[in-house]
DNA sequence: TATTGCGGAATGAACATTCATTCTATAGAT
DNA sequence: ATCTATAGAATGAATGTTCATTCCGCAATA
Protein backbone atom coordinates (compact mmCIF):
# COMPACT_ATOMS: atom_id res chain seq x y z
CA UNK A 1 0.00 0.00 0.00
CA UNK A 2 1.42 3.42 -0.89
CA UNK A 3 1.71 6.23 1.59
CA UNK A 4 -1.26 8.06 0.12
CA UNK A 5 -3.39 4.91 0.10
CA UNK A 6 -2.61 4.26 3.72
CA UNK A 7 -3.64 7.73 4.76
CA UNK A 8 -6.85 7.43 2.79
CA UNK A 9 -7.53 4.03 4.28
CA UNK A 10 -7.10 5.38 7.82
CA UNK A 11 -9.37 8.34 7.13
CA UNK A 12 -12.00 6.18 5.50
CA UNK A 13 -12.01 3.71 8.37
CA UNK A 14 -12.16 6.48 10.95
CA UNK A 15 -15.16 7.92 9.12
CA UNK A 16 -16.96 4.59 9.12
CA UNK A 17 -16.31 3.75 12.74
CA UNK A 18 -16.93 7.18 14.17
CA UNK A 19 -20.08 7.68 12.09
CA UNK A 20 -21.44 4.43 13.44
CA UNK A 21 -20.17 4.34 17.01
CA UNK A 22 -19.29 7.91 17.88
CA UNK A 23 -15.94 9.36 18.84
CA UNK A 24 -15.77 7.35 22.01
CA UNK A 25 -16.85 4.11 20.43
CA UNK A 26 -14.01 4.21 17.97
CA UNK A 27 -10.70 3.61 19.76
CA UNK A 28 -7.52 4.17 17.82
CA UNK A 29 -6.68 0.48 18.12
CA UNK A 30 -9.93 -0.43 16.41
CA UNK A 31 -9.43 2.09 13.64
CA UNK A 32 -5.92 0.74 13.08
CA UNK A 33 -7.15 -2.80 13.05
CA UNK A 34 -9.92 -2.28 10.52
CA UNK A 35 -7.71 -0.07 8.38
CA UNK A 36 -5.19 -2.90 8.27
CA UNK A 37 -2.36 -0.91 9.83
CA UNK A 38 -0.57 -0.94 13.15
CA UNK A 39 -1.78 1.26 15.96
CA UNK A 40 1.42 3.25 15.90
CA UNK A 41 1.23 3.83 12.15
CA UNK A 42 -1.71 6.19 12.48
CA UNK A 43 0.57 8.52 14.38
CA UNK A 44 2.88 8.73 11.40
CA UNK A 45 0.02 10.36 9.49
CA UNK A 46 -1.84 12.24 12.22
CA UNK A 47 -0.34 13.92 15.23
CA UNK A 48 -3.17 12.82 17.51
CA UNK A 49 -6.72 11.56 17.48
CA UNK A 50 -7.92 15.16 17.69
CA UNK A 51 -6.02 16.10 14.58
CA UNK A 52 -7.36 13.07 12.75
CA UNK A 53 -10.90 14.03 13.70
CA UNK A 54 -10.49 17.64 12.61
CA UNK A 55 -8.71 16.81 9.36
CA UNK A 56 -11.46 14.40 8.45
CA UNK A 57 -14.07 17.05 9.12
CA UNK A 58 -12.28 19.57 6.91
CA UNK A 59 -12.11 17.07 4.07
CA UNK A 60 -15.83 16.40 4.24
CA UNK A 61 -16.68 20.08 4.45
CA UNK A 62 -14.67 20.80 1.36
CA UNK A 63 -16.21 17.98 -0.64
CA UNK A 64 -19.74 19.13 0.23
CA UNK A 65 -18.98 22.70 -0.71
CA UNK A 66 -17.64 21.68 -4.09
CA UNK A 67 -20.50 19.38 -4.92
CA UNK A 68 -23.40 21.65 -4.04
CA UNK A 69 -21.90 24.44 -6.11
CA UNK A 70 -22.01 22.35 -9.30
CA UNK A 71 -24.49 23.74 -11.77
CA UNK A 72 -25.14 26.83 -9.65
CA UNK A 73 -25.96 29.78 -11.87
CA UNK A 74 -26.07 33.38 -10.60
CA UNK A 75 -28.52 34.14 -13.40
CA UNK A 76 -31.37 32.25 -11.83
CA UNK A 77 -33.84 33.83 -9.43
CA UNK A 78 -33.13 33.77 -5.71
CA UNK A 79 -35.81 31.16 -5.27
CA UNK A 80 -34.42 28.92 -7.99
CA UNK A 81 -30.93 29.12 -6.57
CA UNK A 82 -32.20 28.43 -3.07
CA UNK A 83 -33.95 25.30 -4.29
CA UNK A 84 -30.81 24.28 -6.15
CA UNK A 85 -28.53 24.53 -3.13
CA UNK A 86 -31.00 22.97 -0.69
CA UNK A 87 -31.80 20.04 -2.95
CA UNK A 88 -28.18 19.34 -3.75
CA UNK A 89 -27.25 19.37 -0.11
CA UNK A 90 -29.96 16.88 0.76
CA UNK A 91 -28.95 14.70 -2.16
CA UNK A 92 -25.29 14.79 -1.24
CA UNK A 93 -25.87 13.64 2.31
CA UNK A 94 -28.39 11.02 1.28
CA UNK A 95 -25.71 9.61 -0.98
CA UNK A 96 -23.11 9.89 1.78
CA UNK A 97 -24.92 9.01 4.99
CA UNK A 98 -21.75 8.27 6.92
CA UNK A 99 -20.41 11.71 6.18
CA UNK A 100 -23.67 13.16 7.42
CA UNK A 101 -23.54 11.25 10.66
CA UNK A 102 -19.93 12.19 11.13
CA UNK A 103 -20.60 15.88 10.59
CA UNK A 104 -23.50 15.78 13.02
CA UNK A 105 -21.34 14.16 15.68
CA UNK A 106 -18.67 16.72 15.08
CA UNK A 107 -21.03 19.65 15.44
CA UNK A 108 -22.37 18.30 18.68
CA UNK A 109 -19.06 18.03 20.45
CA UNK A 110 -16.45 20.32 21.92
CA UNK A 111 -14.90 20.49 18.44
CA UNK A 112 -18.15 21.85 17.09
CA UNK A 113 -18.31 24.71 19.57
CA UNK A 114 -14.76 25.68 18.68
CA UNK A 115 -15.58 25.45 15.01
CA UNK A 116 -18.64 27.65 15.32
CA UNK A 117 -16.70 30.38 17.04
CA UNK A 118 -14.16 30.46 14.24
CA UNK A 119 -16.94 30.56 11.68
CA UNK A 120 -18.78 33.46 13.18
CA UNK A 121 -15.61 35.50 13.34
CA UNK A 122 -13.95 34.68 10.08
CA UNK A 123 -14.94 33.69 6.61
CA UNK A 124 -16.95 30.51 6.55
CA UNK A 125 -16.26 29.01 3.20
CA UNK A 126 -18.72 26.18 3.68
CA UNK A 127 -21.85 28.30 3.66
CA UNK A 128 -20.50 31.23 1.75
CA UNK A 129 -22.66 30.75 -1.32
CA UNK A 130 -25.72 30.32 0.85
CA UNK A 131 -24.85 33.40 2.83
CA UNK A 132 -24.43 35.56 -0.24
CA UNK A 133 -27.68 34.26 -1.65
CA UNK A 134 -29.65 35.04 1.51
CA UNK A 135 -28.14 38.51 1.74
CA UNK A 136 -29.08 39.19 -1.86
CA UNK A 137 -32.59 37.97 -1.12
CA UNK A 138 -32.97 40.33 1.81
CA UNK A 139 -31.73 43.29 -0.18
CA UNK A 140 -34.04 42.59 -3.11
CA UNK A 141 -36.97 42.07 -0.77
CA UNK A 142 -37.51 38.47 -1.84
CA UNK A 143 -36.67 37.16 1.62
CA UNK A 144 -37.94 38.18 5.07
CA UNK A 145 -35.69 40.62 6.83
CA UNK A 146 -34.36 38.37 9.60
CA UNK A 147 -30.92 38.18 11.15
CA UNK A 148 -28.77 35.89 9.03
CA UNK A 149 -28.54 33.30 11.79
CA UNK A 150 -32.34 33.04 11.87
CA UNK A 151 -32.51 32.57 8.11
CA UNK A 152 -29.88 29.85 8.37
CA UNK A 153 -31.94 28.20 11.06
CA UNK A 154 -35.09 28.36 8.96
CA UNK A 155 -33.26 26.96 5.93
CA UNK A 156 -30.85 24.40 7.33
CA UNK A 157 -32.79 23.34 10.39
CA UNK A 158 -35.43 21.41 8.46
CA UNK A 159 -32.93 20.16 5.90
CA UNK A 160 -30.65 18.62 8.50
CA UNK A 161 -33.61 17.20 10.33
CA UNK A 162 -35.09 15.62 7.26
CA UNK A 163 -31.81 14.07 6.16
CA UNK A 164 -31.43 12.46 9.56
CA UNK A 165 -34.94 11.08 9.38
CA UNK A 166 -34.23 9.64 5.96
CA UNK A 167 -31.01 8.00 7.08
CA UNK A 168 -32.71 6.56 10.14
CA UNK A 169 -35.43 5.20 7.89
CA UNK A 170 -38.31 7.35 9.14
CA UNK A 171 -39.02 8.81 5.71
CA UNK A 172 -38.11 7.77 2.23
CA UNK A 173 -36.94 10.80 0.29
CA UNK A 174 -37.09 10.90 -3.50
CA UNK A 175 -36.55 13.64 -6.04
CA UNK A 176 -40.11 14.92 -5.88
CA UNK A 177 -40.30 14.96 -2.11
CA UNK A 178 -36.93 16.68 -1.77
CA UNK A 179 -38.09 19.44 -4.07
CA UNK A 180 -41.35 19.85 -2.12
CA UNK A 181 -39.48 20.05 1.17
CA UNK A 182 -36.97 22.63 0.02
CA UNK A 183 -39.83 24.53 -1.50
CA UNK A 184 -41.59 24.50 1.89
CA UNK A 185 -38.41 25.89 3.46
CA UNK A 186 -38.53 28.65 0.90
CA UNK A 187 -42.14 29.39 1.87
CA UNK A 188 -40.83 29.90 5.40
CA UNK A 189 -38.27 32.54 4.48
CA UNK A 190 -39.85 34.24 1.45
CA UNK A 191 -41.67 37.52 1.74
CA UNK B 1 -29.49 16.93 53.72
CA UNK B 2 -32.52 14.67 53.29
CA UNK B 3 -32.60 11.77 50.92
CA UNK B 4 -34.69 13.68 48.39
CA UNK B 5 -32.45 16.72 48.56
CA UNK B 6 -29.41 14.59 47.93
CA UNK B 7 -30.90 13.02 44.87
CA UNK B 8 -31.93 16.42 43.55
CA UNK B 9 -28.49 17.78 44.23
CA UNK B 10 -26.83 14.96 42.31
CA UNK B 11 -29.16 15.39 39.35
CA UNK B 12 -28.76 19.13 39.30
CA UNK B 13 -24.98 18.88 39.39
CA UNK B 14 -24.96 16.23 36.67
CA UNK B 15 -27.08 18.52 34.52
CA UNK B 16 -24.71 21.43 34.98
CA UNK B 17 -21.53 19.50 34.36
CA UNK B 18 -22.77 17.45 31.43
CA UNK B 19 -24.44 20.44 29.77
CA UNK B 20 -21.16 22.31 29.95
CA UNK B 21 -18.56 19.61 29.38
CA UNK B 22 -20.40 16.74 27.72
CA UNK B 23 -20.93 13.23 28.97
CA UNK B 24 -17.26 12.43 28.81
CA UNK B 25 -16.14 15.64 30.41
CA UNK B 26 -18.16 14.92 33.51
CA UNK B 27 -16.67 12.02 35.45
CA UNK B 28 -18.66 10.59 38.30
CA UNK B 29 -15.97 11.69 40.74
CA UNK B 30 -16.40 15.29 39.61
CA UNK B 31 -20.17 15.13 39.83
CA UNK B 32 -19.90 13.70 43.34
CA UNK B 33 -17.43 16.34 44.34
CA UNK B 34 -19.48 19.30 43.18
CA UNK B 35 -22.67 17.81 44.54
CA UNK B 36 -21.00 17.56 47.92
CA UNK B 37 -21.40 13.80 48.26
CA UNK B 38 -19.08 10.85 48.17
CA UNK B 39 -18.40 9.12 44.90
CA UNK B 40 -20.08 5.95 46.10
CA UNK B 41 -23.18 7.79 47.24
CA UNK B 42 -24.33 8.41 43.70
CA UNK B 43 -24.64 4.66 43.28
CA UNK B 44 -27.10 4.52 46.14
CA UNK B 45 -29.45 6.67 44.03
CA UNK B 46 -28.57 5.58 40.50
CA UNK B 47 -27.59 2.13 39.40
CA UNK B 48 -24.98 3.42 36.96
CA UNK B 49 -23.93 6.50 35.08
CA UNK B 50 -26.13 5.39 32.19
CA UNK B 51 -29.17 5.25 34.42
CA UNK B 52 -28.37 8.67 35.86
CA UNK B 53 -28.12 10.10 32.35
CA UNK B 54 -31.39 8.56 31.21
CA UNK B 55 -33.31 9.47 34.35
CA UNK B 56 -32.18 13.06 34.02
CA UNK B 57 -33.33 13.14 30.42
CA UNK B 58 -36.75 11.82 31.34
CA UNK B 59 -37.16 14.45 34.03
CA UNK B 60 -36.36 17.24 31.61
CA UNK B 61 -38.65 15.84 28.95
CA UNK B 62 -41.51 15.71 31.38
CA UNK B 63 -40.98 19.24 32.63
CA UNK B 64 -40.93 20.61 29.06
CA UNK B 65 -44.08 18.75 28.15
CA UNK B 66 -45.92 20.13 31.14
CA UNK B 67 -44.84 23.70 30.63
CA UNK B 68 -45.57 24.04 26.93
CA UNK B 69 -49.07 22.67 27.48
CA UNK B 70 -49.97 25.49 29.87
CA UNK B 71 -52.59 27.77 28.41
CA UNK B 72 -53.10 25.50 25.40
CA UNK B 73 -56.67 25.69 24.23
CA UNK B 74 -58.20 23.25 21.72
CA UNK B 75 -60.63 25.98 20.74
CA UNK B 76 -58.06 28.09 18.96
CA UNK B 77 -57.24 27.69 15.28
CA UNK B 78 -54.51 25.31 14.21
CA UNK B 79 -52.28 28.24 13.42
CA UNK B 80 -52.83 29.87 16.81
CA UNK B 81 -52.12 26.64 18.63
CA UNK B 82 -49.01 26.05 16.55
CA UNK B 83 -47.69 29.48 17.43
CA UNK B 84 -48.52 28.83 21.07
CA UNK B 85 -46.57 25.58 21.30
CA UNK B 86 -43.61 26.78 19.24
CA UNK B 87 -43.24 30.00 21.18
CA UNK B 88 -43.54 28.32 24.54
CA UNK B 89 -40.94 25.77 23.61
CA UNK B 90 -38.45 28.44 22.56
CA UNK B 91 -39.17 30.38 25.72
CA UNK B 92 -38.74 27.37 27.93
CA UNK B 93 -35.34 26.50 26.58
CA UNK B 94 -34.17 30.09 26.56
CA UNK B 95 -35.02 30.16 30.25
CA UNK B 96 -33.32 26.80 30.79
CA UNK B 97 -30.27 26.79 28.56
CA UNK B 98 -28.55 24.00 30.44
CA UNK B 99 -31.48 21.73 29.90
CA UNK B 100 -31.37 22.55 26.21
CA UNK B 101 -27.72 21.74 25.92
CA UNK B 102 -28.24 18.56 27.86
CA UNK B 103 -31.10 17.42 25.66
CA UNK B 104 -29.09 18.17 22.54
CA UNK B 105 -26.17 16.12 23.80
CA UNK B 106 -28.50 13.32 24.66
CA UNK B 107 -30.10 13.26 21.23
CA UNK B 108 -26.73 13.16 19.55
CA UNK B 109 -25.45 10.14 21.35
CA UNK B 110 -26.06 6.41 21.42
CA UNK B 111 -28.79 7.09 23.99
CA UNK B 112 -30.55 9.30 21.48
CA UNK B 113 -30.67 6.64 18.78
CA UNK B 114 -32.13 4.18 21.26
CA UNK B 115 -34.64 6.76 22.38
CA UNK B 116 -35.77 7.55 18.85
CA UNK B 117 -36.40 3.93 18.09
CA UNK B 118 -38.61 3.60 21.13
CA UNK B 119 -40.45 6.76 20.18
CA UNK B 120 -41.25 5.72 16.67
CA UNK B 121 -42.65 2.43 17.88
CA UNK B 122 -44.58 3.48 20.95
CA UNK B 123 -46.41 6.49 22.19
CA UNK B 124 -44.19 9.52 22.40
CA UNK B 125 -45.69 11.56 25.16
CA UNK B 126 -43.29 14.46 24.63
CA UNK B 127 -44.55 15.49 21.22
CA UNK B 128 -48.01 14.10 21.52
CA UNK B 129 -49.79 17.45 21.53
CA UNK B 130 -47.74 18.61 18.57
CA UNK B 131 -48.44 15.38 16.73
CA UNK B 132 -52.17 15.62 17.25
CA UNK B 133 -52.16 19.23 16.17
CA UNK B 134 -50.29 18.52 12.95
CA UNK B 135 -52.55 15.58 12.13
CA UNK B 136 -55.60 17.75 12.66
CA UNK B 137 -54.05 20.38 10.40
CA UNK B 138 -53.50 17.88 7.61
CA UNK B 139 -57.04 16.57 7.86
CA UNK B 140 -58.59 20.02 7.81
CA UNK B 141 -56.37 21.06 4.91
CA UNK B 142 -54.69 23.84 6.87
CA UNK B 143 -51.29 22.14 6.67
CA UNK B 144 -49.41 20.69 3.69
CA UNK B 145 -49.87 16.97 3.29
CA UNK B 146 -46.39 15.78 4.23
CA UNK B 147 -45.29 12.72 6.17
CA UNK B 148 -45.42 13.54 9.86
CA UNK B 149 -41.64 13.26 10.18
CA UNK B 150 -41.21 15.94 7.52
CA UNK B 151 -43.63 18.28 9.26
CA UNK B 152 -41.74 17.74 12.49
CA UNK B 153 -38.53 18.59 10.68
CA UNK B 154 -40.03 21.75 9.21
CA UNK B 155 -41.39 22.82 12.61
CA UNK B 156 -38.74 21.76 15.09
CA UNK B 157 -35.67 22.01 12.89
CA UNK B 158 -35.63 25.82 12.82
CA UNK B 159 -36.78 26.09 16.42
CA UNK B 160 -33.95 23.97 17.76
CA UNK B 161 -31.49 25.74 15.55
CA UNK B 162 -32.59 29.17 16.63
CA UNK B 163 -32.51 28.30 20.33
CA UNK B 164 -28.95 27.09 19.97
CA UNK B 165 -27.95 30.28 18.20
CA UNK B 166 -29.52 32.32 20.96
CA UNK B 167 -27.76 30.38 23.70
CA UNK B 168 -24.44 30.69 21.87
CA UNK B 169 -25.04 34.42 21.56
CA UNK B 170 -25.43 34.61 17.79
CA UNK B 171 -28.90 36.12 17.99
CA UNK B 172 -30.79 37.87 20.74
CA UNK B 173 -34.33 36.54 20.85
CA UNK B 174 -37.15 38.57 22.34
CA UNK B 175 -40.91 38.14 22.40
CA UNK B 176 -41.49 39.83 19.07
CA UNK B 177 -38.74 37.96 17.26
CA UNK B 178 -39.83 34.61 18.68
CA UNK B 179 -43.33 35.20 17.38
CA UNK B 180 -42.01 36.17 13.93
CA UNK B 181 -39.83 33.06 13.77
CA UNK B 182 -42.56 30.63 14.76
CA UNK B 183 -44.82 32.40 12.31
CA UNK B 184 -42.23 31.84 9.58
CA UNK B 185 -42.20 28.15 10.50
CA UNK B 186 -45.93 28.16 10.07
CA UNK B 187 -45.54 29.72 6.63
CA UNK B 188 -43.39 26.72 5.77
CA UNK B 189 -45.98 24.11 6.67
CA UNK B 190 -49.26 25.90 5.96
CA UNK B 191 -51.19 25.31 2.79
C1' DT C 1 24.71 -1.35 4.77
C1' DA C 2 21.93 2.66 5.97
C1' DT C 3 17.53 4.54 6.12
C1' DT C 4 12.91 4.83 6.47
C1' DG C 5 8.45 3.06 7.57
C1' DC C 6 5.83 -0.14 10.13
C1' DG C 7 3.60 -3.00 13.72
C1' DG C 8 1.88 -4.05 17.96
C1' DA C 9 3.23 -4.87 22.72
C1' DA C 10 4.05 -1.83 26.59
C1' DT C 11 2.89 2.30 29.21
C1' DG C 12 0.48 5.28 31.98
C1' DA C 13 -3.49 8.18 32.65
C1' DA C 14 -8.38 8.54 33.25
C1' DC C 15 -12.49 6.52 34.61
C1' DA C 16 -16.63 3.90 36.35
C1' DT C 17 -17.59 1.05 39.81
C1' DT C 18 -16.99 -1.57 44.22
C1' DC C 19 -16.72 -2.53 49.03
C1' DA C 20 -14.84 -2.51 53.68
C1' DT C 21 -15.37 0.88 56.87
C1' DT C 22 -17.33 4.95 59.28
C1' DC C 23 -21.02 7.71 60.51
C1' DT C 24 -25.90 8.84 61.97
C1' DA C 25 -30.25 8.53 63.66
C1' DT C 26 -33.63 6.02 65.81
C1' DA C 27 -35.43 2.76 69.25
C1' DG C 28 -35.12 0.15 73.18
C1' DA C 29 -33.25 -0.65 77.81
C1' DT C 30 -31.98 1.07 82.31
C1' DA D 1 -32.84 11.30 80.89
C1' DT D 2 -28.92 8.65 79.56
C1' DC D 3 -26.82 5.05 77.43
C1' DT D 4 -26.38 1.27 74.06
C1' DA D 5 -27.54 -1.46 70.03
C1' DT D 6 -28.64 -1.67 65.41
C1' DA D 7 -29.90 -0.65 60.65
C1' DG D 8 -29.11 1.74 56.95
C1' DA D 9 -26.76 5.62 54.63
C1' DA D 10 -22.52 7.63 53.25
C1' DT D 11 -17.83 7.46 52.19
C1' DG D 12 -13.58 7.39 49.41
C1' DA D 13 -9.55 4.54 48.70
C1' DA D 14 -8.75 0.56 45.91
C1' DT D 15 -9.73 -2.07 41.69
C1' DG D 16 -9.99 -3.31 37.12
C1' DT D 17 -10.77 -1.66 32.61
C1' DT D 18 -10.33 1.08 28.69
C1' DC D 19 -8.09 3.94 26.03
C1' DA D 20 -4.47 7.29 23.52
C1' DT D 21 0.08 7.40 22.89
C1' DT D 22 4.97 5.79 22.85
C1' DC D 23 8.72 2.87 21.91
C1' DC D 24 11.62 -0.45 20.06
C1' DG D 25 12.76 -4.17 17.17
C1' DC D 26 11.92 -5.74 12.46
C1' DA D 27 11.39 -5.50 7.47
C1' DA D 28 11.37 -3.32 3.14
C1' DT D 29 13.81 -0.30 0.19
C1' DA D 30 17.68 2.32 -1.66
Amino acid sequence: MTKVDKRKQIIRTALELIAEHGFHGAPMAMIADRAGVGAGTIYRYFESKDVLICDLYKEIEQRVTEVIAIGYSPDETVRERFIHLGSRMIRYFIDHPMEFRYVEQFHNSPYGAEHRKEKILGIDQGCNIFKLLLEEGITSGAIKDFHLAVLFALSFGPIISVIRDHILGFVQLDGVLIERIVSACWDGIKN
